[in-house]
DNA sequence: TAACAAACGTTATATTATAACACTATGATA
DNA sequence: TATCATAGTGTTATAATATAACGTTTGTTA
């Protein structure tokens, strides 16, 4: 298993502009914006945006269908992921706080499953829009 | 602030298909399975879920663009939801954990924003998948 | 009854995501 | 070297999910 990823053309290119972003991507505005880098179609992006999740790179923010790059390093390969979300400005932040994370990768549900894997989305408004 | 809801013709039409299933339905199977009744359009669909996800009755799983019914007296108008999901057969369970939800109703992160809702989705094999 | 809000029905369209197929590059292996 | 497998690429087409916009109907309330 390999420290240090080898990124394909496509997935340098959609890395590069996902962590370059101010806030969280959508694939066909990722498409929009590469299409002079001459990636053309929606598959193009997708196939980038699936292995780049695998690999950790970027997390998808399913409340939105949209992407950010991972800035937390304890975020092993994406098992475990919580954001918090501006429902005013769209504004996404990685939470990366061993505690909760040391608590929900510990939780077991009585009647259930052992969990693999899981995403926390919280929201709320963000300093900045509060002063409006 | 009325204890019990009155539900519209169509919102009543789409939870009954909703609490009646046994796992979460999608937009559009669900509007598959109505059409006897005379519901003809996405938006219709749409519309009813929108009500019923406010109302607290149903909840949307993000990762799976499906709904299910809610089953948890105590997840108050959806503002604090929790789901085991089974990444085989699909089923999804809704999480009522006391403290759990305490845990995070409460967990305030130091650089960000004060939380109004959140989603949490944990994912693994269910006990019934690990058999075969 | 007049006014308003909520729900409805309908057509069209936007947005998000995948299927399928042929091709290219790479590296392992026999 | 020939061959095989794996991963990535490019392309066309299509599926699946969701919303816009408009006018009508229904139910509540003043
Ligand atoms: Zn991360
Ligand atoms: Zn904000
Ligand atoms: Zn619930
Ligand atoms: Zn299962």
């Amino acid at each position: 298993m390999p420290q240090t990823q080898i990124l394909s053309r496509n997935q340098k290119i959609v890395l590069d502009i996902i962590e370059k972003a101010k806030g969280p991507l959508k694939a066909y505005s990722i498409l929009f914006n590469v299409q002079k880098k001459g990636i053309n179609a929606p598959q193009q992006i997708y196939r980038a945006l699936d292995k780049l999740i695998e690999m950790g790179k970027i997390h998808k923010i399913e409340s939105k269908n949209a992407f950010v790059a991972c800035r937390s390093s304890d975020c092993e390969i994406s098992k475990a992921t919580a954001f918090s979300i501006c429902e005013s400005c769209e504004m996404v932040d990685e939470i990366s706080d061993a505690k909760l994370s040391k608590y929900l990768s510990g939780f077991n549900y009585r009647k259930g499953m052992k969990f693999k894997r899981f995403n926390l989305e919280f929201f709320g408004i963000c300093k900045k829009c509060k002063k409006d």
